[in-house]
DNA sequence: ATGCTGGGCTAACCGAAAGCAGTCTCCGCA
DNA sequence: TGCGGAGACTGCTTTCGGTTAGCCCAGCAT
């Protein structure tokens, strides 16, 4: 990457606040350390102290946790332009566990930075924060749809929740995304057995709602996906309230 | 209250920043606004923006979302000491609703005031993120949860947690704690059915693990519960790491 | 060629939890 | 003093989703 322009981080924050050429280039320098990891291959685990954070530039990750008894529960998925363990960094401490979905290019940040960075330009720091709540906001309607939606239901809000996201960073549309996700990820997302997801996943494709296939998402009716899931993106695509 | 040291929100923070003169000062202007509300009549509902946040001061709250059909999902409840509805002003706009469980008091802040107070200080600014970051973490140790634990584990999980919280503020102990929550907040926060709440308390009850009885939890056998939810409070009494 | 592995896919069976329906008790109040 | 509502509690039936136990296919290593 020649151009921190081109970053999706920075295309995502541009939506919400408008960055100065002083941010712009504190932005620039959080991207210089630039590291590959293989799909797979944990980057944090679960219990690690005084982790580093990263800005993903390519590629899908997942953070989860692991139970004592083996099951795991995915948290969420990191896509580029996201920042991965911003908490873990905050905190010093890490609860959760990040995978690479695929291979991925990340930037490396060490908490030091970060810290003079928000210092230096409170701005940025409130564009990187806002971004952070509407992680949190996701998790609060990953919540909602493990504790109270049915499994097709469940799996359509996650499905266009995702392509959302997407769409945000340029990576997806109404018509579908790519997506590596296996339908052992899916399971360990929405809280449902490998053998369930696949079952709902037939459902869905025979009502002609959407097709889960050869590493694509395609979206048959787009309308009906919403209907079903009752999917409300208002809580993705508040346009930036704090900062003008 | 007199003294702002004497709000469990203060109590809360010193554990993990040492608070200057300045800093309580800022502290206690956040808490003169006070107000009260009764049990039952939603404080901030879904949707509303411009909200103002509050500061718990006595009584219990929860947080929920409602579903189009109905049903909901109770995200988390908050106890003295928790702030109300950070994220809808840092948002201006709220994406779920505050009922009081019980009669509350609590201090009302507005956005400005407290923007005002991150700005002149930004350590008690942080040392409010950092319990905001906790309230995170807890909400995904909801998640896994509601994902993950069969009932019995959930629900043994769920108390022990509010019980950790609870002591952290001086109303509770290992033996139990008071709590006004009704069978139906129990199912609504754990993705149950209220029958079925009915069901597995009675089942713990029977086991000699613990009571929920007359407004009171009791811990009949910590380490069963312990051992039977795998519950690691780890994530909720990490010592203050940010600042010294 | 053979076998292995990972991912996708399916059927048969079974159990956990939901839904429904109703009782009991306590408490406020008309 | 008798009614009505809230909350706790239970039995019966249904259903959603987990478990087990496979099969098929593609890629790849031997």
């Amino acid at each position: 990457m020649t151009d921190v322009l081109e970053s999706p981080l920075t295309r995502k924050l541009q939506v919400f606040v408008a960055l100065s050429e002083v941010e712009l280039g504190v932005l620039k320098r959080l991207h210089l350390r630039r590291r590959s990891f293989a799909a797979g291959r944990d980057l944090v685990h679960q219990g690690q102290s005084d982790q580093a954070a990263y800005i993903l530039a390519a590629g899908w990750v997942c953070s989860y946790k692991l139970q004592p008894d083996g099951t795991r529960q995915i948290v969420d998925f990191q896509i580029p332009g996201d920042f991965l363990g911003l908490r873990s960094v905050l905190l010093r401490t890490s609860d959760h566990s990040f995978e690479p979905v695929t291979d991925i290019q990340a930037a490396e940040v060490f908490a030091d930075d970060l810290l003079e960075a928000f210092e230096k330009t409170p701005r940025l720091a409130a564009a990187i924060l806002w971004a952070a709540s509407r992680d949190e906001a996701m998790v609060v309607e990953h919540l909602v749809g493990v504790g109270r939606r049915a499994a097709d239901a469940r799996m359509a809000h996650f499905l266009l929740e995702l392509g959302a996201r997407l769409k945000l960073v340029g990576m997806g549309s109404k018509k579908g995304y790519a997506c590596p996700l296996t339908q052992y990820h899916l399971a360990d997302a929405l809280g449902l057995s490998a053998v369930h997801v696949n079952r709902v996943l037939r459902q869905l494709r025979e009502s002609g709602l959407l097709t889960f296939r050869d590493g694509r998402v395609t979206f048959d009716k787009y309308d009906g996906l919403v209907e079903l899931s009752e999917f409300d993106p208002a809580y993705l695509d508040q346009t930036g309230p704090l900062l003008k």
